[in-house]
DNA sequence: CAGTGTTACGGACGTCGTAAAAATC
DNA sequence: GATTTTTACGACGTCCGTAACACTG
């Protein structure tokens, strides 16, 4: 699994929609089609219900989608937690060149 | 940022070590010791002190290291989310227009 | 000199975008 | 008939493992 998966995922659940998921992340649509194929195939289950005009989530992707937006927001998380030092007091090594 | 970098991280800092964490992860060395510096440059930050024989966190690696745990247990949670259907009462979407 | 991390190189795998096809409304 | 998703294909990029290198204790 990776977080691209997830975007992806996350992105065609809000939109019920793979092209418009497509456009909102700046690819081409086959490749959030393919990006949710194969997070469902790891998975070993059905994310969205797909036909030709309407994209539903089943109800595994019902259930899997909140975690999904909490793996992305744990990700940018690491983001942040990286750019601010530590609150008090953190042990700074002193920078020893190499 | 993916999350093979977290594991890549997590794991370093955990054996303190990027041979150990090589052999836990069941990659080369040299793998391991990329994907820490894609990490770092992705982030504009070291996160690991580096003599020849003794890896350390920097300030910002402490920072870092639990929000990277964090986030690599949301992405397993996902996982568990997909397997499990909804606790108590989820819509199944047999047939809602949209 | 033994052990560790980094860099170079070559090959393999994956992902992308374009384009064509299938099917629904 | 228009729109949407899926699949095929070719090209590019990325990542890996091996091996050589640099350096510390």
């Amino acid at each position: 699994m990776e977080l691209r998966h997830l975007h992806a995922f996350v992105a065609v659940a809000e939109e019920r929609s793979f092209s418009r998921a497509a456009t909102r992340l700046r690819v081409a649509q086959s490749a959030v089609s393919r990006t949710v194929q194969a997070l469902e195939r790891e998975l070993g289950l059905p994310l969205f219900e797909r036909s030709r005009h309407y994209v539903e989530l089943t109800k595994t992707g019902h259930a899997t989608l909140d975690s999904a937006r909490a793996a992305l927001a744990a990700a940018e998380a690491v983001r942040d937690a990286a750019r601010q030092p530590c609150p008090a007091a953190c042990p700074q090594p002193s920078t020893t060149p190499r």
